[in-house]
DNA sequence: GTAGGGTTAG
């Protein structure tokens, strides 16, 4: 035997093993440093590349490679299909058409490819014309077919099949979980375990049928045929195959973390013989979802070799906690991040409100050479909505273009972005421009966008426009609307909305519509009818409807009432100084002094805290923060005398106009 | 080291 040869053999294991752990920079190290690379060193960094979508990457490797055989072309096209891109479907179509030696793989992916993204016509021209096909070809017309909604076809290619397989009735049994058809699954089931009897086949679709009850919350169901399934096998029956498998238990445990039923799933957890990395990332993700993350802790430290998705489970359970330190620090320790490491960080403190910080990470991502994807856009986009980071949206709309096709949920992020940002010409083009992918949620957001920058008639032809439309509004749109007719003073408008939400479209008001309605009547004057709303509203008021009764008695200047909701406001929320500020400063107005140093005395008596009020200003897409009494800033000296300057210039207006302030003849 | 189904992360 020759050394090298065994040697070579052994690096080869090392990449592949380092790409299965997501360590793929590392592998490409090994493979730099390698001096014998065979055709398979180098197919098995091209996969590694292709796994993690890294298409120009393989692709460079491919045209780089000495020898290429029939493996290499196929990884290449399979790579190409799986990036789903009309684009890359074609570069995939194009090396098939070229390849000079072609086997049943290089066919099958291009089948499975066109199934896979709806372009049945293509897959069946592919099928009719193959030189012989096996179930694998079969198999991948079927699940194309259930892909489509075209049930009907799959079932007659399925019996039309010269042979099945456990993969052949997984796929139909899934197909027609997906398209809604449980009972039809069962029935398959049925008639398969009456023709195959107690064969290996039939439990792998037992375990798709048990997911099936799973995704749609049926334990009872799912644990009724996990327990038909032998835990061990019966060697009196002579059924030695029909026994659980390690996917059996991770299903059911699957199903039981998707109720929150962390006790029998642990259970089962504990009960299994041999389980694999997936039954603990199950049990993990469980723990993560019902936010129990010293449980998931414990088990992560208990596994010998956590895989990325163990470590991004964990992250993502901090920073849905709010606990973003220890998401962080989870990131940091994690042998090699990839883009959902990425993701789970930016979407993590852009939820928690830190939008710089969700950019910053954005940048560095992009610097260590991360490209994003919808969902990096999508978490991005949000974060410059909170900050009106105008110039940053606009670049990632650049980014945005360049990365995905069509993508509804992006483009109503973009429509959000630019309404925050105050240019509403933008916003509604990117709404025309989808017109044709239009959900209810593009429609909330452009009459959201502007209804938030006080265009209410607009915001109410916009609503009317998508009634015209057959749009079925949300609760959400009702918010929006109310809060439209709200701002361009619309009463009685705002009040036949609300009603029309209720008896035509059987929307159960919540406790955000009734704050609308006090913001309605309370902004244009009618307080009393305001309070009187409160007093007889079916839901528990919360600080949004208190808060809402508040400002309009600061506009309207109605101290008593004013009195009742701060009272209501600080009851609810002790900590919060805004009731006692805005209060004191009411009454300092109307010279109660008295009553106002109360006010002030009750706020330092209960441990209250004025917070800092801060602002923002975008320039040379970066986000300047001002915090009141803050020097963070590097520039501090230079703008705070810059104010002091602006204060003088004021000043002297305001003396020179005798006490007139008036603005807008100021050029600073 | 490559093609189809069923279990895990954004």
């Amino acid at each position: 035997m020759r050394p090298f040869m065994a040697k070579s053999r052994e690096w080869n294991k090392k990449i592949t093993k380092l790409i299965r752990n997501g360590r793929l920079c590392e592998a490409r190290r090994v493979f730099d440093s390698m001096t014998d690379r065979n055709t398979v060193t180098w197919n098995s960094l091209i996969s590694g590349y292709v796994q993690n979508r890294e298409i120009a990457s393989a692709r460079k490797l491919f045209d780089e490679m000495p020898e290429r055989d029939v493996v290499s072309w196929n990884l290449m096209i399979s790579g190409y299909m799986a990036c789903r891109g009309s684009r890359e479907m074609g570069d995939g179509r194009m090396l098939f058409d070229r390849m000079p030696e072609r086997d049943l793989v290089s066919w099958n992916t291009v089948i499975s490819g066109y199934a896979r993204n709806g372009r049945m016509r293509d897959a069946l021209s592919l099928f009719d014309t193959m030189p012989d096909r096996n179930v694998v070809s079969w198999n991948a017309m079927v699940t194309g077919f259930l892909q489509n909604g075209e049930v009907s076809s799959a079932v007659e290619f399925f019996e039309r099949m010269p042979e099945r397989d456990s993969a052949s009735v997984s796929a139909l049994v899934s197909g027609l979980i997906h398209n809604g058809r449980l009972n039809e699954a069962a029935e398959i089931l049925e008639n398969f375990r009456t023709v195959c009897g107690g064969e290996q086949e039939l439990v792998d679709a037992y375990n798709t049928l048990i997911a099936g009850y799973g995704q749609s919350g049926n334990v009872e169901e799912a644990r009724r045929l996990f327990d038909q399934i032998p835990y061990r096998p019966d060697f009196r029956k002579g059924d030695l195959k029909f026994r659980r498998n390690v996917v059996s238990w991770n299903s059911m445990i699957m199903c039981y973390t998707k109720v929150g039923d962390l006790i029998s799933a642990r259970q089962l957890f504990d009960e299994m013989d041999e389980r694999d990395i997936v039954s603990w990332n199950t049990m993990i993700s469980g723990y993560v979802q019902c936010s129990n993350l010293e449980e998931a802790s414990n088990l992560f430290c208990m596994m010998s070799e956590p895989d990325s998705r163990s470590w991004n489970s964990m992250i993502s359970g901090y920073a849905h906690q709010g606990k973003l330190d220890l998401a962080l620090d989870f990131f940091n320790r994690m042998p090699e991040r990839r883009l959902v490491s990425w993701n789970t960080m930016i979407a993590g403190y852009e939820q928690n409100g830190d939008y710089e910080e969700a950019i910053r990470f954005f940048c560095q991502m992009q610097r260590e050479g991360e490209k994003p994807d919808r969902h990096t856009l999508s978490s991005v986009l949000s974060a410059c909505a909170g900050l009106a980071a105008l110039n940053q949206g606009k670049a990632i709309h650049q980014r945005v273009l360049k990365t995905v096709i069509a993508d509804t949920p992006i483009s109503n992020s973009l429509i959000t972005m630019y309404s925050r940002c105050g240019v509403l010409g933008e916003a509604l083009a990117v709404f025309n421009e989808v017109k044709m992918q239009r959900d209810v949620i593009s429609w909330n957001s452009i009459i959201g966008g502007h209804a938030y920058q006080g265009f209410g008639v607009e915001a109410l032809m916009l609503y009317k426009e998508m009634r015209r439309l057959k749009v079925r509004p949300t609760y959400i749109t009702f918010i929006l609307v109310l809060s439209a007719c709200a701002h361009a003073g619309l009463v009685d408008e705002g009040l036949r909305q609300f009603k029309s939400m209720v008896s035509e479209f059987g929307i159960e008001p919540q406790v955000e519509h009734f704050a609308s309605l006090v913001d309605l009547l309370g902004r244009n004057g009618y307080l009393q009818e305001a309070m009187d709303l409160i007093d007889t509203m079916p839901i528990e008021p919360d600080r949004a409807v208190w808060g809402a009764l508040l400002g309009a008695c600061r506009v309207h200047d109605n101290v008593e009432l004013a009195i009742t909701a701060a009272k209501a406001l600080t009851r609810l929320e002790p900590e919060s100084s805004a009731p006692y500020v805005l209060l004191y400063n009411m009454l300092a107005d109307g010279g109660r002094w008295d009553e106002a140093t109360e006010v002030r005395t009750m706020m330092e008596r209960n441990g209250v805290k004025k917070q800092p009020g801060y602002s923002w200003i975008e320039l040379n897409d970066k986000v300047h923060v001002f915090v009141a009494a803050d020097a963070s800033h590097p520039l501090s000296t230079e703008i705070h005398a810059l104010i002091e300057c602006c204060d003088r210039v004021i000043k002297d207006l305001f003396y020179a106009t005798e006490n007139v302030l008036c603005f807008n003849n100021i050029d600073l």
